[in-house]
DNA sequence: AACGTAACCGCAAACGTTTGATATTTTCAT
DNA sequence: ATGAAAATATCAAACGTTTGCGGTTACGTT
């Protein structure tokens, strides 16, 4: 066997003739002659040949690769997300370079660079909790990468972006929670400063203002880890009035919560209702299973590919953004009536 | 500003000088003067000049990009794996190209097709569930990419490995059970043919016969999955002479089959002990939490991508091939007495 | 015999970069 | 002033592929 790979000027040199011909009969032009051609497939097909992406890279100034940014691979609603990517990039011959932020600023940026030399076609971005300076996304837009942002987008840089509809989403859990009885109901939420935190907030407060419930300011804590939740809920289960259902803005800390219930002698979902976010496998093993929002990670992930294979597709870096909204759906298990 | 991204040209000609020349300025090269040194660094740095990565590639034939195929992103041990591997490629420079074949031979003979064609340096392969034929993996070698195995390896193919030992982690996961009290453990088991579940069952027996227990084969099945476990485990708790004790292959399948197991009301760990393999988040939050075995995720993609960059390093493709195995840890939590 | 015209194929340039071999200029001792 | 060495910069080829254009046949028509 030949050292490195098999080149089309090594099918040539084989069969005396030139690289254009070989080239031409690998594409089945109408210039070549059939018996050119059959000898041409003949010997690529027996040597392997596979045509250089790198060179035709260099040629059409198309890499055929989108990078993907994303704060962190374990997590199951970004591994989602990623596996949604590379399925329909694939299909239409894509390859897909992920990058980690693990929520650093500085790593993003970092990762921004590479994807400029590595001459993506495009970009995927949920950015890190840490990043507030944008220069580095415009630089891939001044240099003709398209981005889509999705799940943790920016506003302040308009751009295409595909979310989660954290507010209906919050909305639908909490009136599930009222239509099936719960009055007092916890919520347990991510920080504010982040869209997805006060999404889900507001949502959770207009669902109970609609259905003329009280605004108890104690029921609304900060809590978004298992760790948290097993720390904070007890408090929260000693409250005089005691609370009867549970909002958690995510499925782990909603686990968490569940057990510290469950500790506490409380039966779910008959004395507390419990709700949870991001349906993950989590939910589907917890004892009792829980009722939660799906997020659509994968979904997410196909739309933000579609998207930005369009965008490429155009050329142009003149469009007008658009913001694609994913719905999420209520999946009723047995942590709630 | 320019169209497209600027190059080594556009700066040759607006200094007036060769594209030679501000290769060699930015390489800081002996022959050139400090003055233009100076002039074509600051205007690289003005327009922000990048070096071309794909004309790197292709004069260099060094992508300096690593292909991963994983049979799914969505899994705790292949998301951590993936993050070790992004984190230690990225250090050096690196890029990391993913692949899923999800489960499917065919879609991971495509991946070796596209990897080969992306003149990858290396691949990292956790082989798919359906796998048999091995030439795709024989091909890639023979065109000079180094391949490392890791966790879902196989042994026809001399190749280098990085694996959890499985062996000795069954064994202890058994050993534990035993020390409990145990004596009647079923073992949920991967298929046969894959070495990973070979392994897991021989660590299985060997416990059993150490420690002078009989070995029942009805106490052995094929049985890798949540949903397959709420199918097969109740058949098993109705045996006559009842289990007292789970091993499964993977923690999902300890968690559908503790579930069943307290449906049939049995308790956990009182009346059956389980236990899990791979720590993900799932055998945190089941009730009662699942003793299981880390498979430290992290640390393989980290050793794998280790061993990869030597060999690509090397250079040569007539090394010896060397297994690396990575100990599993117990984590002792409430399934187990 | 001369010409037109298909049919088939090769040349060379281009993509952006590096690098060995050369060319040109400067410097300095003689 | 002369020569040679040192300093500086350029040329050209190469990586693998595509493609516009031009070239060479062979055949058929007048």
């Amino acid at each position: 066997m030949r050292s490195g790979q098999v080149t089309i000027k090594d099918i040539a040199k084989e069969l005396g003739i030139s690289a254009s011909t070989v080239s031409r009969a690998l594409k089945d032009h109408p210039d070549i002659s059939v018996k050119t051609k059959d000898a041409v497939n003949a010997l690529a097909k027996a040597w392997h040949y596979k045509p250089n992406a790198v060179a035709l890279s260099l040629r059409s100034s198309k890499s055929n690769v989108i990078g993907v940014i994303i704060p962190e691979i374990v997590h199951h609603f970004f591994s989602s997300v990623i596996s949604g990517i590379e399925e329909i990039a694939h299909d239409v011959g894509y390859n897909v370079m992920i990058f980690q932020s693990n929520e650093s600023f500085k790593r993003e940026l970092n990762n921004t660079q590479a994807l400029l030399s590595s001459r993506v076609d495009g970009v995927l971005v949920s950015m890190s909790k840490e990043t507030k300076k944008l220069d580095h996304f415009r630089e891939l837009r001044s240099n003709g990468i398209p981005i889509v942002f999705f799940d943790r987008i920016c506003n302040e840089l308009s751009s295409d972006n595909v979310i989660v509809d954290d507010f209906a989403g919050a909305f639908s859990a909490v009136q599930h929670l009222i239509d099936t009885g719960c009055k007092r109901i916890v919520h347990l939420s991510a920080p504010q400063h982040m869209l997805l935190g006060q999404n889900r907030q507001k949502g959770y407060r207009q669902a109970l203002l609609k259905n003329k419930l009280p605004i108890d300011d104690d029921l609304v804590i900060k809590c978004d880890s298992f760790d948290e939740a097993k720390e904070l809920v007890p408090d929260l289960l000693a409250l005089p009035d005691r609370p009867d259902a549970i909002f958690a803005v995510n499925e782990l800390t909603a686990a968490g919560a569940l057990i510290v219930v469950k500790k506490a002698g409380l039966r779910v979902p008959e004395d507390i209702s419990i709700i949870g976010f991001t349906d993950g496998i989590v939910s589907r093993v917890t004892d009792p299973a829980l009722t939660t929002l799906e997020q659509h990670g994968y979904e997410v992930g196909l739309k933000a590919t579609e998207l930005l294979l369009e965008r490429i597709k155009e050329g142009g870096m003149d469009y007008e953004p658009v913001t694609r909204v994913i719905k999420t759906s209520l999946v009723v298990r047995e942590s709630t009536k």
